[in-house]
DNA sequence: ACTACTGTACTATTACAGTAATACAATTTT
DNA sequence: AAAATTGTATTACTGTAATAGTACAGTAGT
């Protein structure tokens, strides 16, 4: 279970983000259990209470629920994290196009700079 | 001069964005005076020491300069706001693809997205 | 039972961005 | 000359994110 997380944004969301992908795209599955808050902290090379607190929001999305002392488990709806990958992808595409627009960027520009970006 | 600000990201450095924006679509002209730091704060609802702070940014990059007692002027060099406005076009594209490759989504995936947000 | 692991809770500390208020220096305007 | 406007500098405060350290509570494996 690799996680990635980008130190120059606020880590705490990006850790939900990242289990959020793993549930919607099946790597981590209903029931399963995850990496324990210490293990992971270690892995990400982040505080334990930052992962407490990624998983507490999980949580509270259903994503995830606790057992005390046993450790973290994925929840039985797995619908739901695909509905919060979209939404994702959603907000932060309005969002990319917003600011191209701001600088300047027409739509077709746009694409035509994405179509070039496939060619690297 | 309208600035619109995303309040929920670093302010700074949004402004040092805009600024460098209405430089190189030409809406401020080099040696044209700019508006004073504390007229801009007001504008923009902003402390005015985030301002100067914003502004001096920008004398390191060429494209203001100060005078004190007087104000602050766009600088001669035009074209490297156009410059610094494309590396930000580059690495904001960059980062939004890798975003979206993390989310799952294929370039071409991508690329379907975009042209349907077009129609909105 | 014991040990090791787990989640949970709490306080203190650090770092950073932005705010707030004030004072001073230089130029422009009157 | 005086007043108003400008840039500049300094200090203190606030809110937030993350870290650090510790302690406690529940579960699992031996």
């Amino acid at each position: 279970m690799a996680i990635k997380l980008d130190k120059s944004r606020p880590i705490c969301p990006q850790i939900e983000e990242q289990i959020c992908i793993l549930i919607s795209n099946g790597t981590l599955k209903s029931g399963e259990k995850v990496m324990s808050v210490r293990e992971l902290a270690v892995e990400a090379s982040v505080n334990p209470n930052t992962v407490q607190k990624a998983f507490e929001g999980l949580e509270e999305k259903g994503l995830l629920k606790s057992v005390r002392g046993s450790g973290w488990f994925v929840g039985e709806n797995g619908e739901k994290a695909k509905d919060i990958v979209n939404s994702l992808i959603i907000s932060q595409t309005k969002e990319y196009l917003g600011r191209m627009h701001d600088l300047g960027l027409s739509n077709e520009q746009i694409l035509n700079l994405l179509r070039s970006d496939d060619n690297e």
